[in-house]
DNA sequence: GTATCTGCAAATCATTTGCATTCTG
DNA sequence: CAGAATGCAAATGATTTGCAGATAC
């Protein structure tokens, strides 16, 4: 049976109020602060469980190590090329349904059963953008 | 300035040639059949290379360790959530506009730069389906 | 009281790097 | 010959695992 534990609950509450997607690493840093007897293997091993039981979301990333999602809106992710940072990109429900239904759509072409997608756009941000500017 | 090596041809002719997804650990295996004296190092030096110059694209699996891609027809991934195998699902010159248009259009919603995208399909292959039924 | 969860340290897995040697232009 | 590329072994980085002690129910 699931007990109860402190160090799960901060580590989901983080990552719910937190607008960044922060790696396991830079979240047990963070909360390190507040809790400092905090371990690294229970940061893991509590991402991996929220993750199963799909309260958070692991993202992948171009470069460095996973990225963890708290944001329980539908979005989808806009990685930089240059940073390597994501930005959350907020869906209408009229887009949401229309790329579900593309996405079925191309499904059935493999005879696969389809559940879900993740669109990655990528590009360079607006962050990125400004400091290339600024250098040029 | 760039030389030729017989290992760099052969890990991409053989990219190109293959329809599945190999890990570098998997086509080094394979590679190391016709040519006995390569290294792991030299495959994943070379991977990174091809990637760099567009030549392959690295795909993130959800599970295990990096994917490598040789297909040069324009196409979208299926990612299988039980075996974890991609399979490449092939868009129309129609298709791959309206979603390019579509991408570029949420883009600007961050004010980002967009280049390109990456659409991930998620569930479960025509293999796994099979096996599913079966053991049912 | 017992199963779950933790923190730590050690282990593992994937990938990268240093370096002496070999190959290409 | 000079610079690039290789193979090997060692190093690194991220994540996982084993285990003894702490905690929840």
């Amino acid at each position: 049976m699931k007990k109860y534990s402190k160090q799960r609950e901060i580590i989901l509450e983080s990552l719910r109020e937190r607008k960044d997607h922060p790696t396991a690493e830079k979240l047990f840093m963070d909360l390190k602060k507040q809790m400092p007897e905090l371990g690294i293997a229970t940061v893991y091993r509590n991402l991996t469980e929220l993750c199963e039981e799909g309260l958070i979301t692991k993202v992948k990333s171009k470069k460095g190590p996973d990225r963890y999602d708290g944001n329980e809106l539908p979005h989808i992710h806009f990685e930089c090329k240059k940073c390597g940072d994501f930005i959350d990109i907020y869906l209408t429900e009229t887009q949401i349904k229309q790329m579900h239904m593309s996405m079925k759509k191309l499904s059935t072409e493999v005879e696969a059963e389809y559940e879900n997608s993740e669109i990655y756009l990528n590009g360079i941000c607006k962050k990125c953008k400004k400091i290339a500017e600024k250098v040029v």
